[in-house]
DNA sequence: TCAATAGTGTCTATGAGACACTATTAA
DNA sequence: TTAATAGTGTCTCATAGACACTATTGA
């Protein structure tokens, strides 16, 4: 990387005016039996809840980035970002020109840990009305985990494994948002799965068998 | 928008480093009857084909500065762009800190004027060795062009209306790159056209109803 | 035994692939 | 009439939904 460079009409890169680039997360987790949530923060100040996010740091991966917001603003541990969409109305953060690009990460319920007032878990059904169109990041990031979560099984890995069959339709079933058929959803994603020879002991019923991802 | 705004240790956002921010798109077309395409430009010093790209400038949507490069380095007039990916890489330019936005923009064969020796259409499996990563930027592209092509008829409007199944079919045939079977084509499709009661006239054959999108 | 949960057998409706068949034109 | 293209009928196979059935445990 060099500042050497030069246009056609000898202004240097740096000479352009640049946009300030922030990064927004929207972290998904399910809770053990409980909905599809997401990880909101607020500043020291007691404002607004809001999704995470940062400035991009010089010559910083996007995906630094928001790891670095996570550990610093949240507590997390984030552990594979991925992009979303840019967001780049001019007007949309009044602080100046602000680019934001959009980050989905998904965390395994128990690699959260919560304990600042300044940061809570929020069913993702309850979390709108964030200001700087949070609200829209949460729909790209719903919807991109939806769509992964129709056909492989927990391809994110929120379940501890080995799980069985019955948890993982019941995670299924949070972060689609709705119930499934337990026969049909089985035949579906059997072929995808590896069994174990350890069995669920707890409670009456019939055993179940535990898998991993094949 | 202001440049009032301090961060809790006084700067403006100003004061932080910034990215230059690019935008780079891949044109995408189906002359008739031929393969799938990409518009490629480049600069007068006659230096390597690649992708047509331009920095945005302060203030202005991506999109627009997208369809400002591809009037003014490509003679085309753009359609609708649509965001791909950021490419981050800090390395990924040697004229310093440039984050990429990479674009699709679908356009019909007959709206492109491309006379200039700067710029030429080339099938998209001969596209490939350009400079600065627009190798990826157009399997994007053609991956996501391909996903919409997969289920609706002409979703970008490839094609004049009216059109011929047979016509719609072999656009379908040069987008995705493989042979469609005609009758299964047929039947997924009918029910998103609507019959006009003109007919294809030249040649022998059967006249065929031409179809519009329904 | 009963309640509870796991897992299977199987019928049916739907849709894709395959392919033979009919329909309508130009030459 | 023949070649060429458009369009239909229908068989088969794979799969999802539906639901009844069996299996195995704790209490």
């Amino acid at each position: 990387m060099t500042d050497e460079y030069r246009d056609p009409s000898g202004r240097r890169l740096t000479d352009y005016p640049r946009p300030s680039v922030a990064v927004d997360t929207a972290v998904l987790t399910v809770p053990a039996g409980g909905p599809l949530s997401v990880v909101q923060v607020r500043d020291a100040s007691l404002g607004d809840w809001r999704l995470p996010g940062t400035f991009v740091h010089e010559g910083e991966r996007l995906a630094s980035a928001v790891l670095r917001s996570l550990s610093t603003k949240a507590g997390v541990t984030g552990l594979a970002p991925e992009q979303l969409h840019v967001f780049d109305d001019p007007s949309r953060d009044d602080r100046g020109w602000v680019l934001s690009v959009a980050h989905l990460d998904v965390v395994p319920a128990h690699a959260l840990e919560l304990d600042e007032p300044q940061v809570r878990l929020t069913p993702v059904i309850e979390a709108r009305g964030m200001v700087h169109g949070h609200d829209d990041i949460l729909g790209f990031a719903v919807a991109r985990l939806r769509s992964v979560y129709s056909d492989a099984p927990d391809p994110h890995g929120l379940l501890p494994e080995p799980f069985t069959m019955s948890a993982l339709r019941q995670l299924h079933e949070s972060v689609l948002g709705e119930r499934l058929l337990p026969d049909s959803f089985r035949r579906a994603m059997l072929p995808k799965l590896v069994a174990t020879d350890t069995k669920r002991a707890d409670g009456p019923g019939k055993p179940a068998t535990r898998y991993r991802r094949g």
